[in-house]
DNA sequence: GGCGGGACAGTACACAATGGATCGTCGAAA
DNA sequence: TTTCGACGATCCATTGTGTACTGTCCCGCC
């Protein structure tokens, strides 16, 4: 029961564990996380370039030559698999919540009611879009084989039917 | 159709709705938040103390005279109501996810099986404890003729509700 | 050829959010 | 009356977000 403390944040061990199909440059995990865990999980940019310099010093990932645009690639080293596996069985942090159209319609008294309603339309747009890409991503996941990857992306699908759900029955006035 | 810069960000709109319903110290912000707003909406110690001080820089709050402890209460001002209503009217921000558990199952091939299961049991348990203090505070906002308190803190069941039901059939092995 | 403009890799920085440690004050039990 | 625990508040290190910027490469075009 490994409970030693990996020292990995959330995002660092998310790259090494897409650094697990092989060696790819900041760029590369950047569209490789958008795509494969962008529907449930954010990263942005910021993030990722200030991980893998620390994760190199932590002796966890290996430089490769230098690419293109000074692209840089990355491979996941023994060590960096060994503290993903640690970060792995590490327990899980509670799952937070920051929802900011539920939180407008928390204080619904206080809109105009032309305003409830916008903010209810930008709401049904922006769900039913990322609905349909987790959708896709699920169904490519599948495609590959990846039967984890799919369920996780399904996740993000069941969130967003039950959130447009929800905003059909949001009180109008 | 007021779009102007509230310069307010989220923590801070969501201090100022809750001073619209009276005055209150930063112990009874936080308790009020975790209450009304905790479900769908986390919110830290740390930043409502860093905003308050903001606040009252801004002109948006008054102190009033200190109690006991040291508690501080702030009542919001006419340029405070003002300054939310703009960010009532400003547009959504993209929302976004972090799901630690659906971030693990994305990389169940890299788990042991047992592991899995210790995850799920986890994840069941938190998304349990978490719907029942939902329906909780929903039951309380409706009892309270709060409509629109209750349909927010409904969002937060819908979505328990989704990730319990999502776990049931996720991949086991 | 050479000169645009645009896409892309990476950097920089300011601001926001999180979590944990700490400190003084107050109330109540021992 | 002392001590202990809860509470209000503060601080700080780390993590996350958003935007603007640098340089490089590609491609079409004259």
């Amino acid at each position: 029961m490994g409970m030693a403390d990996s020292g990995l944040n959330a995002t660092a061990a998310a790259l090494l564990g897409l650094l697990h199909e092989g060696p790819m440059t900041g760029g590369q995990l950047m569209s490789a996380a958008e795509r494969k865990l962008g529907p449930f999980w954010t990263m942005t940019r910021s993030q990722v370039y200030r991980e893998l310099p620390a994760l190199a010093d932590a002796g966890y990932v290996r430089l490769g030559k230098p690419g293109p645009r000074a692209s840089q690639p990355y491979s996941i080293s023994a060590s960096g698999k060994r503290a993903f596996a640690r970060w792995l069985s590490e327990p899980v942090t509670r799952d937070q919540m920051r929802n900011p159209v539920t939180l407008r319609v928390a204080f619904g008294k206080l809109h105009g009611r032309d305003q409830l309603a916008e903010l209810y339309g930008a709401a049904e747009k922006q769900h039913s879009e990322a609905l349909a890409e987790a959708r896709d991503a699920a169904k490519d996941a599948a495609a590959d084989g990846d039967t984890y990857g799919a369920a996780a992306l399904n996740f993000a699908v069941q969130y967003h039917k039950a959130a447009l759900s929800w905003l059909k029955s949001a009180p109008r006035a």
